[in-house]
DNA sequence: TTTCGTTC
């Protein structure tokens, strides 16, 4: 950010703005033409196209941006900023014309050169810093002086903000969001009471505070203190999936966070503490719970919006005796046949205005999807084919999951278009969505796939963007690991008798007598015993201790490869990166056992990973453009050097199914070693070996629902190794931390409220949200 | 201790 920091090797563009591409107000994004003067890349043309964090630039004065150039699939080169500031000029000449431009209105070069005269090649520092400066220039009106200063706090202010949170490692986006917030008053108020950006700024936290509060000397019995010390504990817990706290676990933990020496504050202080912010609605207190305001709406949000669905239930019954006409079709059609549960499920979600599908790997749910959707089209007489639509608007199906990748298998699955729920709802980049109840979402049927993954927070987005008269279907697997963010929306909804549900059980992908499946069983009902654990046709454990596991991983896998077996169809599992037999650590070995160094095979080394023609390799981000997202597994397949190619850059190119992505240098830390991923990360995939290391030193992550995760992924073959104790443990352990959540009480509530009184108009209390 | 999502 700042010259100092600047270093040789840094990227830069001086150039003017020429106009403005894009520009999301809501974070201060902008898409930006810019007119190069001088640049230190490789970049050759006149002018580039740019993309940031910019308060608003103006067209014709000059800028540097530090940054790095990408080449974006569609648009081609760009420069991704990732800070800049106002060139200004750092010779007296230069600066007399920066002055004198019709940047500064009544400055003439006169002036200008009177100002520089005085004030030195340091000019714009002191006229920022201490306006009063131009009281003594010569011939200079007050008025201009004013304008001057106005000018150049406008251009600099983001800047100065930016600069001044940089020693905080705060980015530019969040530094965006303060300035937007506070503007000139910014610096002042992060250096007397950084404690406010935790109640006004989301995702500043009071750790930061604290530290800013430190480094200006605020001592910590600061009057913000105790109020940001709260927030903080409930966005704590909310990161661990909690939409609220119990008060008194609430006090508790407020009173451990604030402990300086032996100096506790008293229960009381805290108390009192909680009702003010409760008064200024920077918590919410309900029933002994304490809620983030976001957290709090959210959830009501959820339950209102379901009610409103529900109370506009769908009109057209077709009779059974069609219906059974209709899948009888479909099943010629596609040459299959339902089993009773699946029959059920397409039966009732027709019949349903929201219906919750839900079931294991194997047991069918996509299969229904598909039935669903021709069975709809076929009663309302529709065609699936999104280009018989002239206005895309009219398409009936809207498909929709919460991961990139999730989106693209239900785009496989089905050949029915599909997008993540945030591309569906026009996310803002930040807290917000375009779609909601004024601009809701077009379409008569929703379907939402892989819905465990979705917080309550997203959740109430896509349901305020539901019309009244569609259709929704939400489908997922209540066993799996729980949402990323707050909320276990999907059991809690399940909780909830109300909505109509099928549970699909009968497994129909492998055959009756695979252990896998019996033990996923028997873990989902809590009878796993020691000898369940004996090898199988399918499945086998080794006992080994932690040192052992990746000697024990390495002879498996030899023997698998020497048998035939590709390395492709065998995935490692394991909960976590670091320790002895951590994901890292297994990765690197099974690298030199799977894919060893020759002298023919060519490699690349990133910091201390090494990327070898043959490696299995993970996608972390989402590239939609290039149709590959976080998540998908494919194989290096070329490595050319600068000298081999025509952008004179190192290139690796990974082979995903059928299409290639080729990758630069400062593109590889969106690649990972995949011979061994974590479990979260497999999540919603599939593979016909699974090689899983269970040992004692995972225990932090050894729960239930991570182990059944795991398992369940595996097709054909299971092999465990590790310690038995530690497995059986592992299952026996659900979600160590039960998520607080108030979303089925929220639901049966309103469900009472509004039956016993018929005509009370209802609460809406997301009219508070923004 | 793990983990998600955009904009031309």
């Amino acid at each position: 950010m700042l010259d100092e920091q600047v270093s040789e090797q840094q990227f830069y563009v001086k150039g003017e703005p020429l106009f403005t591409i894009f520009h999301n107000e809501a974070e201060q994004f902008s898409i930006v033409k810019i007119r190069i003067h001088e640049t230190n890349t490789s970049f050759e043309e006149s002018e580039i196209v740019i993309k940031g964090y910019f308060a608003n630039l103006h067209e014709g004065t000059p800028y540097l941006f530090y940054g790095e150039l990408e080449s974006h699939i569609k648009y081609g080169t760009q420069f991704a900023v990732h800070s800049y500031k106002t060139f200004i000029p750092d010779t007296k000449e230069g600066l007399i014309s920066y002055l004198s431009s019709d940047l500064f209105y009544g400055v003439g070069k006169r002036t200008a050169t009177r100002i520089v005269n005085k004030l030195g090649e340091r000019a714009i520092e002191k006229i920022v810093h201490s306006p009063h400066v131009l009281n003594d220039i010569k011939g200079l009106k007050s008025e201009t002086a004013k304008n001057i200063v106005e000018r150049l706090k406008e251009n600099q202010g983001f800047e100065q903000v930016a600069i001044y949170l940089a020693k905080y490692q705060v980015g530019m986006k969040l530094a965006q969001k303060i300035y937007q917030n506070y503007k000139d008053e910014a610096i002042e108020i992060i250096a007397t009471n950084p404690y406010q950006l935790v109640f006004d700024i989301e995702g500043f936290g009071f750790k930061t505070a604290d530290m800013i509060a430190q480094k200006n000397g605020l001592t910590y019995d600061h009057p913000s203190r105790i109020g940001a010390g709260c927030i903080y504990v409930l966005q704590q817990s909310a990161k661990n999936g909690h939409v609220y706290l119990p008060v008194d676990l609430c006090v508790n933990q407020v009173q451990k966070l604030l402990l300086t020496g032996n100096d506790k504050l008293s229960e009381e202080e805290i108390i009192h503490c909680f009702n003010e912010l409760n008064t200024e609605k920077h918590i919410i207190i309900q029933e002994e719970r304490v809620y983030l305001p976001v957290l709090y709406y959210a959830e009501d949000g959820v339950a209102s919006h379901l009610k409103r669905l529900l109370d506009h239930p769908i009109e057209d019954e077709t009779p059974k005796a069609e219906l059974l006409k209709i899948i009888g079709e479909i099943e010629e059609e596609e040459v299959l046949s339902y089993g009773k549960e699946q029959f059920e499920a397409i039966d009732k979600a027709l019949h349903s205005k929201v219906m919750i599908l839900t079931g294991g790997p194997g047991t069918g749910k996509t299969t229904v999807i598909k039935g669903i959707i021709k069975a709809y089209a076929m009663i309302h007489d529709l065609s699936i084919d999104i280009t018989a639509y002239d206005d895309k608007a009219d398409y009936p199906f809207v498909l929709t999951a919460p991961t990139g990748r999730a989106a693209k298998r239900l785009t496989e699955s089905t050949g029915l278009p599909a997008a993540t729920i945030h591309r569906l709802l026009g996310w803002d980049g930040d807290d917000s969505f375009e779609r909601d109840e004024s601009k809701p979402l077009t379409g008569k049927f929703l379907i939402v796939d892989e819905f465990s993954m979705v917080d309550i927070w997203l959740a109430n987005w896509l349901f305020k963007a539901i019309p009244n008269q569609m259709q929704v279907l939400l489908v997922g697997d209540e066993d799996q690991l729980p949402s990323v963010g707050p909320g276990q929306v999907l059991s809690d909804l399940l909780e909830h008798k109300a909505i109509p549900f099928v549970a699909l059980t009968e497994v129909y992908r492998q055959k009756e007598g695979s252990k896998i499946i019996q033990l996923a069983h028997l873990i989902k009902r809590d009878q796993l015993q020691v000898e369940d654990l004996n090898k199988d046709r399918d499945f086998s454990f080794i006992p080994c201790n932690e040192s052992q596991v990746i000697q024990v991983i390495s002879s498996i896998i030899e023997k698998a490869l020497q048998k035939g077996i590709d390395m492709k169809d065998i995935q490692i599992l394991a909960p976590m990166y670091r320790t002895e037999a951590g994901i890292m650590m297994i990765n690197r070995h099974i690298q030199q056992v799977v894919n060893p160094k020759t002298n023919r095979k060519r490699e690349v080394k990133m910091n201390d990973m090494t990327y070898r023609v043959g490696d299995k390799v993970i996608q972390l981000v989402n590239q939609p453009e290039e149709g590959v997202f976080n998540g998908d597994i494919g194989e290096v397949v070329a490595i050319f050097k600068e000298n081999e190619n025509v952008d004179k850059k190192e290139q690796l190119v990974v082979s995903f199914d059928e299409r290639e992505v080729v990758y630069e240098r400062k593109d590889y830390m969106n690649l990972m070693h995949a011979f061994c991923i974590s479990i979260h990360k497999s999540q919603g995939s599939e593979f016909p070996i699974v090689i899983m290391p269970i040992v004692k030193g995972y225990r932090r992550m050894l729960r239930k629902n991570l182990i059944y995760t795991a398992l369940t992924r595996a097709k054909r073959s299971l092999i465990i190794c590790g310690e038995k104790q530690a497995f059986l443990q592992g299952v026996k352990t659900v979600d160590t931390n039960k998520r607080f959540t108030s979303l089925t009480e929220k639901m049966n509530k309103l469900q009472n409220v509004v039956e016993d009184e018929n005509d009370e108009e209802e609460l809406s209390p997301y009219d508070f949200m923004d």
